[in-house]
DNA sequence: TTGACATATCGGGAAATGTCGATATAATGA
DNA sequence: TCATTATATCGACATTTCCCGATATGTCAA
């Protein structure tokens, strides 16, 4: 576990599109139609499928979905052709508890 | 009580000096001395005291406390030829908050 | 009023970010 | 192996942000 950065984590937040694709991952079923066989939950959304949904190049979505991981906030799992992206909940409720707590 | 936009407030958090200026203002009395007469927990702590202990100018400072105004998260208080600038609490358990739970 | 001080604002150059199209890489199936 | 599909990366340009020095504004004290 590498320690998370807040400054990173508040960079990656401070976009509009990012913001949304990590609303769209809180409920994933609600935003996505099925992957053949994938479970939306378990392992996450491709970025085919977010891309379909922002109204951007495919390039800046994973570009997007690159900072978002590399802040901490999700997490991504390569099966075959598709990446799957998944929020990491954790890191959610860390960046919570730090503005409550050390900020 | 204009509403508060968590991109603007995300964007005002995404600047080190500008969390740092935050983490002080948390406790006022642990890292700013006394100012004659003005309490720093309850009025807020001046621009000059901050631009000390910042390493940056006086024009930078106060560019930076006018970004944390306008996200909400801090409140000024003129009184004479000095501004006070102290947090917002409610602001912050805000943005806590929507992390948790619409985020 | 004038001078001195505290703060705010303006204008700017350098660095970072937003976003794209083009291309590279990876994985699959024919 | 080749063509196809999904994703990542590269190069570019426009916009925004960082941070400064210079200057304006506000306030007090003499």
């Amino acid at each position: 576990m590498k320690p998370i950065s807040p400054i990173d984590v508040f960079k990656a937040l401070s976009n509009e599109a990012r913001l949304q694709i990590l609303e769209w991952l809180k409920d994933p079923a609600a935003h996505f139609g099925p992957q053949g066989g994938v479970d939306l939950i378990e392992i996450g959304v491709c970025v085919s499928q977010i891309t379909a949904k922002l109204n951007m190049t495919q390039s800046t979505t994973s570009q997007y979905l690159s900072v978002l991981q590399r802040a901490g906030l999700v997490h991504a799992t390569r099966l075959g052709k598709w990446t799957y992206y998944k929020r990491d909940e954790t890191a959610l409720s860390q960046i919570a508890a730090y503005i409550q707590k050390d900020l």
